[in-house]
RNA sequence: GCGAGAGUGGCGGAACCGGCAGACGCGCUGGAUUUAGGUUCCAGUACCCUCGGGUGUGGGGGUUCGAGUCCCCCCUCUCGCACCA
């Protein structure tokens, strides 16, 4: 200690209290330490090799958010792990003809080391990596728990492929209308797979219930959105000439007068079967068509609705009259019944279709106020006869001319039915209403929610994953591997071939197996796991990790230490990126309930409180990729600065959820202030000037203004104008030093300000702390008190308005009261030369704000 | 098209409930120190101006004593979704 430098020097400061720290182990997992529980949590990084600035921006502001937490009084967990598998590992073992398990290992050494450089307060010895049989077993338990709750299913069925990936992908993984992978951008294709899939559609509705959980509101409409919950009728239309129904389904029952023609998805089951003899050649070719059509061609722009007449006609429920049927492959097989009524006149794209194919449109809602009572208590003609193979100007009363301007109409609200028989006049919803039950009476149909969400793929053709604990017997079909018998393990010696298929299917040791039921050769299944499963349940492994090591599994088990879990759960504040919006945080909460449902998780909500920080820009204001150049490497800015100078120049940058781009120069500012406070401690300051006891309370007052300010800021995440708050501080520091120094307010003062920025900056502020006072770290201290008092001003500046316009300002005590500012004002030269001749109208006085005279 | 969010100096951004617009920082300008560059320190920095003041928060209207903030219309940008019946 004696030869300590007054030099600011991080790097050697640094890598001496992170060794510290770490021997001491002050930041580890201790259900010991006093203070409230609290599970602090951000997301946790795939192990790509190297740190970028990017984990930087998500990870220090949370870390400064949890060290935060600590000094309050809390208990405060805060652990990280490495999402493991995946396929960049896959990519790098064929590139170099090595295990994936090598590169992923090698990669999570190197970021071990990055991570620690940041300073946080990580819990490393309850680090989780998800690659380890130990961890996967349990994906494999879970896995097995699903199957036997019928949450775990295999399905034949279309799905969507990545060729660049070589595998099959979730719903969720399939971005943009461009249909690209998520991974890497290139478009998807259908392929007709058997596939795993994990029942979500199970818990739709209660996805949908975000209460009690403070989640921002983008990731709950986000959420709410993709689930895509509506509210219809499911109804049977008669198809003439034979004992068939269709069933249809709407959430427009009120606009069922006008009904023209139907719609059946091209693979719907019935098309075969319904088809007129005369229209079963044009009815085959339009559905060879559909299915061969290229992902590429249904979404080209150009592209307009078409399909083809079936020869068919359905029997409109209420009139009773014919109503074609046509095909079209803008009705998708997957979504409701997979056949619609169609009503152009309501419905954009039934008036596409209608206007493509020339069937009448004829409008049987209009808003409220524009239908006269009474109006068309007939029954309306709207279904009539159509001869769709002939044009329509040939069709009797089918020249579509029924349209007419403002159709479609699809407003619902406020709209009332006319020409509906005995339903004209109905207002929605009582429209909705009255035509559901209706149809409920007649026995054909019934109210139905149906719900957007697709059931959650997750078989990947790709070898570095969690194998799906499944085998196929010739005798007894599919069967799952008993608990007891996982983990299912990935072999060591795979051959990677850049084939592109996964090398689990060729690996005979994996492939062969004895069927667990009846002992008979039978296969594995070699597709792997989705990497969102180990993500999805990650959180609880933490609390202890690779739980159950090398023992038997049961049915009865749960993945984590049940008593952790009581004590820990739920996560009380989760932090990550907003990209995950859907993926990782609509899966977890799917897993949470299932978990719950299957006895493990004792909650059904597994994050209290969330925030999404923004993303870092390059300097160009835009997204940092290695092709625009424009990556800013850490590793290097640290280096040059320190960590802590890093770590406050990405909380200063701006709000945390708004991201922003990095400007190389606009460190200096941050580093400036690291300087500033640490000569303000470690260097003798200048000659001083006598005491002055005025100046060491108006110091006292600026600290715990800028206490209170500090304790608010930190639990908005507003650590930008928090950083500001501690540099104007730091200002004022610098200009009464020579009047204040050695003064208690003084020690005061130093004391609080490197307690408030010990989140920020914390190698620096143990560095000083230790100077200063040596003994317990600074990171155990306790949050200094704010003395309230001391925190508001005694005195305020009011502004003097007249006409609305500052002319003067005068110090009055706090909480002066508004007649005795009003005389104050008003006795003001300069308030007197502005108002000159005019009459004083009115006098506005705001208590502590302003007094403005209204004259004129 | 639907949904969400955002438009404030040269730049990043402040501004609680409607009450001094531009905190804090970067950059820039001038000065001091220095052989020079860098560092550091001091002063200045929205715009216009006849130095009294005037104008300013994407544009236009409105409410109000008073609007960046509230209401209506429009424009631009970012993100998400997109044949979901």
């Amino acid at each position: 200690m004696s030869t300590m430098s007054d030099r600011y020097t991080p790097a050697e400061i640094e890598a001496r209290w992170r060794q510290k720290w770490e021997a001491e182990g002050i930041y580890e997992l201790d259900d010991e330490r006093p203070g409230k529980r609290f599970y602090w949590l951000t997301m946790l990084p795939y192990p790509s090799g190297d740190l970028h600035i990017g984990h930087w921006y998500a990870m220090v502001p949370s870390d400064a958010g949890a060290r935060f937490k600590r000094m309050t009084g809390h208990n405060v967990f805060f652990p990280i792990g490495f999402d493991a598998f995946g396929l960049p590992a896959e990519n790098a073992a064929i590139k170099r003809n090595i295990h994936p398990r090598e590169w992923t290992y090698a990669n999570i050494e190197r970021m071990r080391g990055q991570l620690k450089s940041m300073g946080a307060m990580f819990a490393w010895r309850n680090e989780v990596i998800t690659c380890e049989p130990e961890y996967y077993k349990w994906n494999q338990w879970i896995f097995r728990k699903l199957f036997d709750m019928g949450l775990a299913y295999r399905e034949f069925a279309p799905v969507d492929f990545c060729p660049s990936c070589n595998t099959t992908l979730a719903r969720e993984q399939v971005v943009g209308e461009a249909r690209l992978c998520e991974r890497c951008d290139t478009p998807v294709v259908k392929k007709e797979l058997n596939q795993w899939k994990l029942r979500i559609t199970r818990y739709a509705e209660e996805l949908l219930d975000f209460s009690g959980l403070e989640w921002p509101e983008a990731v709950r409409v986000m959420q709410t959105n993709w689930i895509g919950r509506s509210e219809g009728v499911e109804f049977e239309m008669a198809v003439e000439g034979s004992g068939q129904a269709i069933r249809v389904y709407t959430t427009r029952p009120d606009t069922i007068f006008g009904i023209t023609f139907c719609v059946l998805s091209p693979e719907h089951p019935l098309v075969e079967e319904l088809a007129a003899p005369a229209q079963r050649e044009a009815v085959r070719a339009y559905r060879e068509q559909a299915r061969n059509r290229s992902e590429v061609e249904r979404m080209s722009e150009a592209r307009e609705c078409d399909g083809v007449f079936t020869g068919a006609y359905a029997r409109h429920p209420f009139t009773g009259k014919p109503v074609p049927i046509w095909i079209a492959d803008y009705v998708l097989m997957g979504y409701g019944t997979g056949a619609i009524m169609a009503v152009p006149a309501h419905d954009s794209r039934d008036f596409t279709f209608a206007g493509r194919y020339r069937l009448p449109i004829v409008p049987v809602v209009r808003p409220a106020e524009e239908v006269r009572p009474g109006e068309g208590v007939r029954p309306a003609d709207g279904a009539r006869p159509v001869d769709a193979a002939r044009p329509a100007a040939a069709v009797p009363g089918g020249d579509g001319a029924a349209g007419g301007a403002g159709l479609p109409y699809t407003e619902k609200e406020g709209s009332a039915m006319f020409e509906s028989g005995p339903f004209s006049g109905l207002v929605w919803p009582e429209s909705f209403r009255a035509v559901a039950e209706a149809l409920e009476k007649k026995g054909t149909g019934q109210r139905s929610v149906k719900y957007r969400l697709r059931d959650w793929l997750i078989s990947r053709q790709r070898m570095w994953g969690t194998p799906i604990p499944i085998v196929y017997c010739k005798a007894c079909g599919t069967v799952p591997v008993p608990y007891e018998q996982l983990p299912v393990r990935l072999p060591d010696d795979a051959v990677y071939k850049p084939t592109g298929e996964s090398p689990l299917k060729y690996h005979e040791g994996f492939l062969r197996t004895a069927c667990p039921a009846c002992g008979g050769p039978a296969e594995r299944e070699t597709d792997t796991m989705d990497t969102f499963v180990c993500s999805s349940w990650y959180m609880y492994a933490y609390l202890s990790p690779y739980w159950k090591r090398g023992q038997r599994l049961a049915p009865a088990d749960t993945p984590w230490e049940p008593e952790r879990g009581r004590q820990w759960l739920p996560i009380d504040q989760y932090t990550g990126g907003i990209e995950h919006a859907i993926m990782h945080l609509l899966y977890l909460r799917f897993f949470a309930y299932a978990l719950a449902d299957a006895g493990a998780l004792p909650l059904r909500a597994p994050v209290r409180r969330l925030f999404n920080q923004g993303i870092i820009l390059g300097e160009d204001n835009e997204k940092m990729s290695k092709s625009r150049g424009n990556v800013v490497n850490p590793d290097d800015i640290v280096a040059r600065y320190g960590a802590d100078a890093v770590r406050l120049y990405l909380m200063f940058i701006g709000p945390w959820d708004q991201g922003g781009p990095w400007n190389p120069q606009g460190i200096e500012g941050v580093v400036r202030f690291l300087h500033d406070i640490w000569y303000l401690i470690v260097r003798p300051g200048p000659a001083a000037a006598p005491a002055n006891a005025a100046r060491a309370t108006e110091l006292r007052r600026a600290v715990h203004r800028t206490l209170k300010r500090a304790g608010e800021d930190y639990q908005s995440f507003k650590y930008n104008t928090l950083i500001a708050a501690l540099m104007v501080l730091r200002n004022q520091l610098k200009t009464c030093r020579a009047e204040t120094e050695g003064s208690p307010a003084w020690e005061e003062a130093i004391d609080t300000l490197l307690l408030m920025m010990a989140p920020l900056a914390p190698y620096a502020t143990e560095e000083l702390w230790q100077r200063r006072h040596r003994g317990a770290s600074i990171h155990v201290q306790p949050w200094p008190r704010c003395d309230p008092a001391l925190a508001t001003e005694a005195r305020v500046t009011v502004i003097v308005q007249v006409n609305g316009k500052v002319r003067d300002r005068i110090e009055l005590p706090l909480g002066t009261p508004a007649d005795r500012m009003q005389a104050a004002a008003l006795e003001q030269p300069k308030v007197r030369d502005a108002l000159g001749k005019l009459a004083v109208r009115k006098v506005i006085a705001v208590e502590n704000k302003l007094v403005n005279i209204v004259a004129g």
